[in-house]
DNA sequence: TAATAATGAAAGTAATACTATTATATTTGT
DNA sequence: ACAAATATAATAGTATTACTTTCATTATTA
């Protein structure tokens, strides 16, 4: 069953990267090693210098691959919604009713990562936790317009529209599908992060789930 | 009328500055300046010494008042919140009906923002945008959990309460009212950044606002 | 008016975020 | 098998950042 995937590939925007980090021994060191490093030291302590201490490589090779760790974090966020949405394709194929897609969706969202075989060298367990903790940096720049006009958020936006999507299925006159579907793809985000450090303002924990306050969410605003 | 409050103070965590800003010209002016550069050249783009450079004064003298432009973001933030929740109080004193006072709440965190003439130094049109755009990396930070402990984050915390508290009483029987709490106040900014930058992913704009979307959230979610 | 506190000016440091150059491997095409 | 092309490594260099330190000057207050 493991096999049916390895020619797999997750498809990244050209412009986010100088040269296919996939093509290489190197370019997978530098994103299953960056994923590590920007999980365990965080996005604002992480340099190329560090990363190429760490690859035994030099930093100036590293940006030959990408341009800026901006980019190197652009290349994973598009990495992360790719594959999740490669999961809820999977998840959701072949089931006919919206409102089961939708709790299927939920649970991808939110629930427990575990790492996938089909992609060896990204540890899928570490990036979660990376783009609970530094996703919205990818876009809460000034350069957000004209990176978004490069298409390089397009995973992204592709995601929230399949989301959307299955909400307008499940029911056509609901008014606001795209902000629901952005609002589940962020909130979802949010709660983890606020579960593990800030727990008074949320009621989200190891016995009431994510999703279950999300599941509970999009059920009242669809239900007609 | 504007006079009532001329008195009135934004209390502020003393652990966020060396030395309180308020107090003097020049702390002023490095808030009320800073405000304004953040909110032209980003957070990343920011520096002390530019900052010194356009009110004409020291870098050394800036670093007095703040340890950092870390913590004059979390000073901001204290600010902002605490602005949010006196205008909170304000619109909601007085009102006894629950889904009254949710309307009103959802209107000041979504609604335009107008200059506020009791707070003379600050253009809180301008950190209305900062705080959309920055907000999030005051606490996506590896120093998150410290700097909670110490208390930076109270200001921000107490209001979610206090939202919460009016969705508890709205309907005792919710389970999630701190998360739905905290959704609002995280999915407004979220939602208003989706409107002025991806707007292919949000039904908000100039027609449909912000807080319809969330009013309509709030009145399913809480219905019996 | 003397003491105290606040600010300014200047210099210094270690690190960051790159770029450029040159040397050395490694791969590939014939 | 060998030359050519490509990839990587090593080194150095630059401008900027994010501070700290020291000392001089200017306000403030007792």
């Amino acid at each position: 069953m493991e096999n049916i995937f390895n020619s797999f590939k997750i498809v990244i925007h050209e412009g986010v990267f100088k040269k296919d980090p996939e093509t290489s021994d190197l370019g997978k060191s530098i994103v299953g090693k960056g994923i590590d490093m920007i999980d365990a030291m965080g996005f604002e302590s992480f340099t190329f210098k560090k990363l190429g201490e760490q690859i035994g490589s030099n930093e100036s090779s590293i940006y030959r691959y990408f341009e800026s760790k901006h980019m190197l974090l652009l290349y994973l966020a598009s990495w992360y919604w790719g594959w999740v949405e490669y999961k809820i394709v999977l998840q959701t194929m072949n089931i006919k009713q919206p409102d089961e897609q939708l709790r299927r969706v939920l649970e991808v969202l939110s629930g427990e990562v575990l790492e996938d075989k089909n992609f060896s060298h990204v540890n899928e367990v570490a990036l979660h936790r990376v783009i609970i903790n530094e996703y919205s940096k990818s876009y809460l720049t000034k350069t957000v317009d004209s990176e978004n006009k490069e298409g390089y958020f397009s995973v992204y936006k592709r995601l929230v529209g399949r989301i959307s999507g299955m909400i307008k299925e499940m029911n056509p006159t609901y008014a606001f599908p795209e902000s629901l579907s952005s609002t589940l793809l962020e909130g979802t985000l949010h709660q983890q992060f606020l579960r593990d450090h800030f727990p008074t303002i949320t009621n989200c924990n190891k016995q009431v789930l994510v999703h279950d306050f999300f599941f509970d969410m999009v059920f009242n605003c669809l239900k007609r």
